[in-house]
DNA sequence: AAAATAGATTAAAATGATTCTAAACTGTTG
DNA sequence: CAACAGTTTAGAATCATTTTAATCTATTTT
């Protein structure tokens, strides 16, 4: 039950005017129950889908790098030639399967605390985020 | 005291005749005693640095990813526009001062044993990577 | 509500990392 | 030495991302 209000305050607190491709870039984004992974190609071609509209490439970055600043998006490193983002942005962690190249959320709680034993000096902890590579299993 | 055999014995290993170039970048790769952090970039400046010759890139490139498909050298997943490789192959983490854009190892001893309680079926962990992202501390 | 203006959208160009290509080169083998 | 297999290289091609500049739209001012 998201409202178009929230994606309104979603874009107004990310410092973007709220106009129709940003709300329905938002409607892609955020009106499902279920986060999901994407790169900026898959996010277009949803876009396109289920809209049967198209927004231009620049405005689909413009619109997620806003986002990821603000905090409504993750973006996952990955060794990958494109950027991977999440719109689940709970503290969490994830896998990636190598053979599918696709990414899967991997609960904080199912990941031991991690502890770090080591600090730089002048420098503080903003984040840390585990990275399962996955293979497929020949048993 | 990293001897010139070495150096064959990698690239022969990583299908890869000795040639010239080859060994150079093997040269600057691998003949220290510290391990270090490297763009593509990176690279081909120390190279040119250390040793007044220029190697094509194309030739960096090839080998560069032919010691990480042999496990000579790691790619570092991290979220940027361009690769990161370390000559450091052991079970070791990252840091990532995100005002520099440098990486700095972080033994696996500093960080606390790493247990996933979820399995993916059909699939088996090939490995486990922490990415500790820093700030610049404005205490 | 019309006019003014600040910001947005777009297609297309620019950029930058990476990969590919094809011609010239090198080392090895018969 | 000739033939071959694999290399190197500069430059072209590719692909994700960013920038540009012209046109358009939302918001503010009057």
């Amino acid at each position: 039950m998201t409202s178009s209000i929230e994606y309104i305050n979603k874009l107004r607190n990310s410092g973007l005017r709220p106009t129709k491709q940003r709300i329905k870039i938002c409607e892609v984004l955020f009106n499902k129950e279920v986060t999901f992974h994407f790169t900026i190609n898959d996010l277009v071609k949803k876009i396109e889908k289920e809209s049967n509209e198209k927004i231009s490439l620049a405005t689909v970055y413009n619109t997620v790098h806003a986002f990821e600043k603000k905090g409504y998006l993750k973006e996952i490193p990955i060794d990958s030639n494109q950027s991977y983002f999440d719109t689940n942005t709970s503290d969490h962690h994830h896998f990636f399967d190598t053979t599918e190249n696709k990414l899967i959320d991997l609960d904080d709680k199912d990941v031991s605390p991690i502890q770090i034993q080591k600090s730089i000096p002048g420098k503080k902890i903003k984040s840390i985020e585990v990275l399962v590579k996955l293979d497929t299993d020949n048993q």
